[in-house]
DNA sequence: CTCCATCTAGATAGATCGGTCTATACAGGA
DNA sequence: TCCTGTATAGACCGATCTATCTAGATGGAG
């Protein structure tokens, strides 16, 4: 079965929207790159805002999705590690180049309130992951872990395009090692 | 001494650029906010992405200089963390929306080389103000603690849109006090 | 006073933007 | 067979984009 018009949209736009940029990837790039005509677009997304908002959409339930399959299966007392772990492999297969939801924040703050909102939530919805992960580990005493870990793997995003995919990752995984090692060893 | 037609410009483009992106913000929109005309900004800079370019550049060298004043005035073994506390000022003063450079970087990628070194240039150098710092200090022999300090550093940019300005900069201290503590405690 | 650099004012260029419209083709299901 | 939904092709719209041009005003330095 091959992918509907619309999922070829949705997943060039997607590309096009990270590689270049939302305000600087036109409407008719996206339609050429997808071998799709304009009206094609417009029958299937109202705007082209509501077509950024499909895009953010579809990437964050396929980012949560990965997230919560690797806790589905980590063993007792990982979670957290295992959320780490998830988190780096997506950066490496889909993320190499920043995080677009940072992106979109920055490129929609004054210019609509919906996408802006979206891309903020799916940072508060990692955020809630982590803090889910922590509870399970049993590490919820410690305060403000869930949110220094959040920080880190934030920082990660960064930190791939500055100092290469390995190092950010060997860095990722020795800070967070040592954030949940403190939180272990006070865990009365 | 009134500034310049060409500080107005400077400073009425860093923002616009900031608060509402780059490819967002056209020329007509930042002469009319700065109160001139466009042959003026055209006089000044030989197009969009020189100003661009001028507009990063200086608020780069803006950003290094508060480092630096810091780490100049910083106690024997502080400098690590003076840099750490002048980096959050600048986000409580400066960048409380994001990271400029980051969002330049996405913005620019396949849009402009030279907009796209000079914002990885730009994080560069804060990774070799801190390298610096962690040899000022003498945790040299830590092999990359600088680099996640770093890391810290930049996930403190996202963090403080989510998190907010306070907790996001206490987190941040928290996170490079225990990375600094941690390393002193290894120290020959 | 004169000269020169700067700024203003506004017209203009060509390209691209997001979005709409009509007419046509085609395929699958009732 | 006919109907409906989807896709194509391409013209078209007004707005906006970056950039250029000319002509005149202004003001400080020599």
């Amino acid at each position: 079965m091959p992918a509907s018009k619309r999922d070829q949209l949705l997943a060039t736009a997607e590309r096009l929207f990270y590689e270049q940029g939302f305000h600087a990837t036109g409407i008719d790039r996206i339609v050429a790159a997808a071998g799709v005509v304009r009206m094609t677009l417009y029958n299937h997304f109202a705007s082209k805002e509501a077509l950024v908002a499909a895009v953010l959409k579809a990437r964050h339930e396929r980012f949560i999705a990965s997230l919560d399959a690797a806790m589905a299966v980590a063993p007792p007392g990982q979670a957290t590690r295992a959320l780490v772990d998830a988190h780096g492999r997506w950066l490496e297969r889909y993320s190499q180049h920043g995080c677009i939801m940072a992106q979109a924040m920055g490129e929609f703050a004054e210019h609509s309130a919906e996408i802006h909102a979206l891309a903020t939530a799916a940072k508060a919805d990692l955020l809630a992951r982590i803090e889910a992960a922590v509870v399970r580990d049993g590490l919820v005493p410690h305060a403000g872990l869930a949110r220094r870990l959040f920080m880190v793997l934030e920082g990660s995003n960064t930190a791939v395009v500055i100092l290469g995919m390995q190092t950010a990752l060997a860095d990722t995984r020795a800070v967070t090692d040592a954030l949940l090692a403190a939180a272990r060893s006070e865990t009365p």
